[in-house]
DNA sequence: GTTGATATTGAACGACTGTTCAATATATAT
DNA sequence: ATATATATTGAACAGTCGTTCAATATCAAC
């Protein structure tokens, strides 16, 4: 066996995450990620096969860093809405820290390839679903904890959740005024069961 | 004076705008657009010089139609927050019936343009902001007629809305199960201060 | 050091992009 | 009918796209 790679794998998908991230599939030539990775692009197919198959790691490598920040939260907070309103304060605020522009990249992709019924639309999709389970996770956590009415259709809030953290985002790409955006925070966490004092 | 055209200018930029619409800037060839319009890229230059331009029509006429039928809804309707209830129902619709992927042009060209700083990027935000602020009119009028609390921020609440409008459509576009949906809408809607019975 | 397997290089390919323009057709004015 | 101004056509341009591949460099094994 033999090994003459000389490029971090795991580091080239991280940097081509960032550079689709910001201008989206057919907004970022296969030229731009070579020089982004610093690699040619004989080293990019022999890893990667062709564009799609590299765009398809990055969003797995996106959706993977995803959730392990929610879990990073879930071992940080006891409450399960704790950290729901946490991960939804620090979405808002890689928004406005963010200087390429932050909107999630699952969402991002089904916007610009949904139309065409594209494979990787298809997958982002399927990855945002797998970050609403989490969220609906955390609130049957949260119901079973008595936190929350014991009728409340936990999948139901997850997704209504979710719609609240996309149009956060979208609204803090329009206006970045970090005041209105407080406050449109505020009103979307208002919704979410409060935390019972302790 | 002189006048050979052959087409219908008004007819060539709606139907361009559905192209852009579903497709986007950069997924949307001329050649493609020059199919749809049935113009050979000679007329479609002469008449609208490039296709940026021809796409910052389509965003025009797109905005356009926008406010039109908020128009048209406020002629019908008498309470002003009837009129936001009901065009957040109707956008709601329109998404589910839509055969393409009917987010929101204005969104889709900020996610899409919106990073590089593109001009269209940023006229599309202007368009978002004056819808936003028709919406803030509608809640001004609202609060005048005793329908709201007179502390209310009409305007931090319009921006609200728009986010409800703005996630609404993305999770129709994600999920597109009419039940969950109206539930997500009933949910959306009972932020809005209800209407006084009569 | 030589060998054999694997990795990297960068020039090149064909397809596609937005756009141009000389040739042609059309409509009005006289 | 002729002349003139304007509109339409479609072939063609230069640039970029995703991708390939023979040549070269690099590695581990003996």
């Amino acid at each position: 066996m033999v090994n003459c790679l000389k490029f971090d794998r795991e580091q080239v998908v991280a940097n081509a995450t960032t550079l689709f991230w910001a201008r989206g599939f057919k907004g970022c030539s296969m030229r731009d990620v070579q020089q982004v990775v610093n690699l040619r692009p004989g080293s990019l197919y022999a890893s990667f096969g062709n564009k799609e198959n590299l765009y398809r790691e990055a969003l797995l490598h996106y959706a993977a860093a995803g959730l392990a920040s929610l879990r990073a939260l879930e071992q940080q907070l006891d409450c399960p809405l704790a950290v729901l309103r946490q991960f939804m304060c620090q979405a808002l605020a890689n928004s406005l820290t963010g200087q390429p522009d932050k909107v999630c990249m699952l969402v991002k992709t089904v916007t610009e390839l949904g139309a065409e019924q594209h494979p990787l639309a298809s997958l982002a999709r399927e990855l945002l679903q797998q970050m609403a389970a989490q969220f609906t996770r955390l609130l049957a956590q949260a119901k079973q904890a008595g936190l929350m009415a014991a009728d409340t259709d936990a999948a139901a809030l997850a997704s209504f959740y979710q719609m609240q953290l996309i149009g956060l985002k979208s609204v803090a790409r329009l206006q970045p005024d970090p005041a209105m955006l407080d406050l449109l925070l505020q009103q979307a966490l208002a919704i979410l069961p409060a935390e019972k004092v302790h």
